[in-house]
DNA sequence: CAGATCTCAGCTATACTGAAATGC
DNA sequence: CGCATTTCAGTATAGCTGAGATCT
């Protein structure tokens, strides 16, 4: 066992698939536990933004909205209501659907995580400058819009 | 239903966790699928790279090289043994580890897989230039290497 | 003895599929 | 009728934990 045991392969310090992969794997292991420190599961926070930013939606607007598989959808809103952070309600003009609003608790719950994730960024993303953090905020925003059409 | 239905919430938009999770999200679904086009499971390109990389090594070595469970290196390499991708031999020097190297068969895989990449990280950063990919994989490594003291 | 290695069993959560019930 | 919406049941996989057997 030497020194560089745990050095990557040139590969992969040179694959964007594995550069990915890999620093989003470290970014969601503390992004998900400080998540969970505020009661919080993966697709609460999106699904509260959505909500927020858009006015209520029905559950499979959201779903496609977030990119949240529909069956997904179901169960997060299920766990969401419990805590009251939404509401679900009949849709009067089209009874297939139900119409989701995001409660003023949902909102409270909404600007806490907000305030983390402003502290998450900052430790994510500690070694870059602010002009290197812009710019990759930039580059992950235009491949990820080239992916989404 | 508007034509906006699935703009993203402006909050994701400007979140690195988020932009890093939808990102590696899409890009993954065209890289494993791309794996399993070539009979390739998730752990193999990494193990196979180490190993080639790196040389024979321990499976306790190879899973902190790349940051594999250990009980996850099990099952990847009888998965990579029973394709005659590697050869798990006993150590004779210390008994309790076994010795996993490459062979002929696994170096050709690793070789197909390294083609099929180039091909995965053109359409990835398709809509990136030059110049842009490059710094992209920079902020990334910067960022990884970071978390990974 | 403490600690490392390999292996297996099992757990949780994500992401997804199929199908049924209902309504447009 | 075809199609959309909601819901539930079930599958596959990733990532991880605990424990046991073996060895240094």
């Amino acid at each position: 066992m030497t020194a560089e045991d745990d050095a990557f392969p040139e590969r992969i310090r040179a694959s964007p698939l594995w550069l990915l992969t890999y620093t989003t794997g470290h970014a969601q292991r503390l992004g998900w536990a400080a998540m969970a420190a505020h009661g919080a599961r993966r697709y609460h926070y999106v699904l509260l933004a959505a909500l927020e930013e858009f006015g209520p939606a029905s559950q499979a607007a959201l779903g496609r909205r977030v990119e949240i598989d529909r069956s997904d959808v179901v169960a997060a809103i299920n766990e969401l209501a419990e805590l009251n952070y939404v509401e679900r309600t009949l849709d009067a003009s089209d009874r297939r659907r139900n119409t989701i609003t995001i409660t003023e608790d949902g909102r409270r719950q909404l600007q806490r995580l907000d305030e983390m994730l402003l502290g998450l960024h900052d430790e994510l993303l500690a070694p870059l400058s602010t002009e290197e953090r812009t710019e990759l905020v930039r580059l992950l925003s235009r491949v990820l819009d080239h992916h989404r059409m």
